[in-house]
RNA sequence: GGGCCGUUAACUCAGUCGGUAGAGUAUCUGCCUUUUAAGCAGAGAGUCGCGCGUUCGAGUCGCGCACGGCCCA
């Protein structure tokens, strides 16, 4: 508190005051209170007569905030969790020590209050305290209470203020809470096992991303956080485990944006004898599992002012049908290879030396077809190039068996068929590194127990991962990543 | 990485042509026992993001930097 200016020095001088009078400032040791939700649904309804007649006791406690002195009376109101009540303090139904606590109770203050119901002049259900006790002294000042906190570095930096005082946004955060429990109910009612494996690899894998590198000092060596869990969680399907998921962080060294944030939540599962054409199925199912337990059962929902309609089932695209079909791409010019390139070329994706004809058709893909799918759209047959770790298409092998999903314009899926043959896998390690050396920085490591592995024998499965914070800001209808992550990444503060 | 925009009191925002910095909320003092953006009277509160420059004089003009936002890559 080095920076005190006058409304803090002076709420701090306040506040000793009182402390100097016998008011604890930060007592504790409290039994729980009435929630407020709970006073409202029973009571909500309840004329004032029938108030008067059977009055009830509550004790209730909460965040002052906003208070209105009439000298002998104050009405303030309060704030718990689950929302807010009146509270009517006059002179003469309180202790004199009580009323000379409650003049000198400030908004943002967290006080503790008993009482009953009664209904005001206007109408409102409002508790007419008899007791009343300083919780905890607030120092500072809340933003101000009819414009809010519009400031978005400090609702982020401080996103503490930013959930006092804005309701939507403790709702974003309870409803992510209750989309995640969901995704595990439903896993776990189809004998799906939730498991750990490790954010700190030797050799990150399972993605194309650049990793943030650690050191252990114990052991003397380079670690990464994990980009991806994919490889550990296809170990234990050769363990034995037919199910598995995990629900956690990844970290990715790239740039911070609206929807990108370098750590967040995804959702991989896999699942043994089955294909991905099992997993398009299971995800529509999911999504509309996630509709029912937290929009009601409502498939259409309204996204950034557009609607979304989640009902299964999903459109479905050959990668190649959509750029043609979509983007509005002549079939002959993606099909070959130099066309392809001028392709990429004109519409200002560039064409690394790298970057063979798979990669190309995905960066065109990035560009012209991606933003325009909007509803539920699978895009499948993928590129070889473009999914190391994914099983060949056995009719058209520089094909694979995997899907991407796209909803509002971007990409919320992507799963395939493993590939469980060790002697391909090695191969496709092998074009991932060549690539590597050619430039290619974000391109797969050789990880040789992970070829060990498979040659022991994975069983036939399919994969899939889900960006978890995506899915929320679609169900929350909210525009940025920040939005649904309470704490997102911002530079330092700097102390001038 | 590039372009554009922003940064003024704790919060939300004004600030004209370059001429001593403004409002509302919040805070403090006084009045007020059914208010709810309570009201009335008064008071205090500023490193105008940071630095350099132009100028008799810079919140305002120029350059650089920091942080943020939007768009592009």
């Amino acid at each position: 508190m080095d920076d005190l200016n006058a409304v803090l020095r002076e709420r701090l001088q306040k506040a000793e005051q009182m402390e100097t009078d016998g008011v604890p400032l930060y007592p504790n040791g409290f039994s729980a209170p009435d929630p407020i939700d709970g006073i409202i649904s029973g009571f909500g309804m309840k004329s004032a007569t029938e108030l008067e007649a059977a009055p009830h006791a509550f004790v209730v406690a909460g965040r002052i905030m906003a208070l209105r002195s009439f000298g002998r009376s104050i009405f303030m109101h309060i704030q718990d969790p689950g929302g807010r009540l009146q509270i009517y303090v006059q002179q003469n139904q309180v202790s004199k020590e009580c009323f000379s606590v409650v003049k000198r109770l400030d908004v943002g203050d967290i006080i503790r209050a008993s009482g009953s119901l009664f209904r005001t002049k206007t109408d409102e259900l409002t508790l007419l305290a008899r007791e009343l006790t300083l919780v905890t002294k607030s120092l500072r000042p809340l933003p101000e209470k009819y414009h809010g906190l519009k400031d978005i570095e400090i609702r982020l930096r401080q996103r503490y203020v930013d959930l006092i005082v804005h309701d939507s946004v403790r709702e974003v955060f309870r409803k992510r809470a209750k989309i995640i429990q969901a995704i595990r109910d439903f896993l776990v009612e189809r004998d799906f096992l939730e498991v750990e494996t490790p954010m700190m690899q030797t050799i990150p894998g399972g993605a194309t991303a650049k990793p943030f590198k650690t050191f252990h000092n114990a052991l003397g060596i380079d670690l990464y956080l994990r980009i991806a869990p994919e490889l550990y969680l296809k170990r234990l399907l050769v363990g034995g485990f037919e199910r598995v998921f995990e629900l956690n962080r990844n970290f990715r060294n790239e740039g911070i944006s609206t929807q990108h944030n370098p750590e967040f939540t995804m959702l991989e599962f896999y699942q043994a004898y089955s294909t991905y054409e099992d997993l398009m199925q299971l995800t529509e199912e999911l999504f509309a599992f996630v509709g029912a337990a937290v929009n009601g059962g409502e498939l259409q929902i309204e996204y950034q002012g557009q609607i979304i309609d989640l009902s299964p089932p999903w459109r479905r695209y050959r990668l190649l049908d959509s750029l043609v079909d979509i983007g509005g791409i002549p079939r002959t010019a993606l099909e070959d290879p130099a066309q392809t390139v001028e392709v990429a070329r004109s519409l200002g994706v560039g064409a690394e030396r790298f970057e063979g004809h798979g990669k190309l058709l995905t960066k065109i893909f990035d560009q012209v077809v991606e933003p325009q799918l909007i509803q539920p759209t699978f895009i499948t047959h993928y590129p070889l190039e473009v999914s190391p770790l994914s099983r060949k298409n056995e009719a058209e092998p520089e094909l694979t068996d995997r899907f991407e999903l796209f909803i509002a314009g971007r990409e919320m899926a992507n799963g395939f068929s493993e590939l469980n043959d060790p002697r391909d896998q090695r191969e496709r390690f092998l074009a991932q590194l060549e690539a590597k050396q050619a430039g290619d920085e974000e391109a797969h490591e050789m990880d040789d127990d992970y070829i060990r592995a498979l040659e022991y024998g994975m069983p036939p499965a399919a994969g899939e991962g889900i960006g978890i914070d995506r899915v929320v800001m679609l169900f929350t209808d909210c525009g940025s990543i920040r939005d649904v992550i309470p704490f997102p990444h911002q530079r330092p503060e700097r102390k001038s």
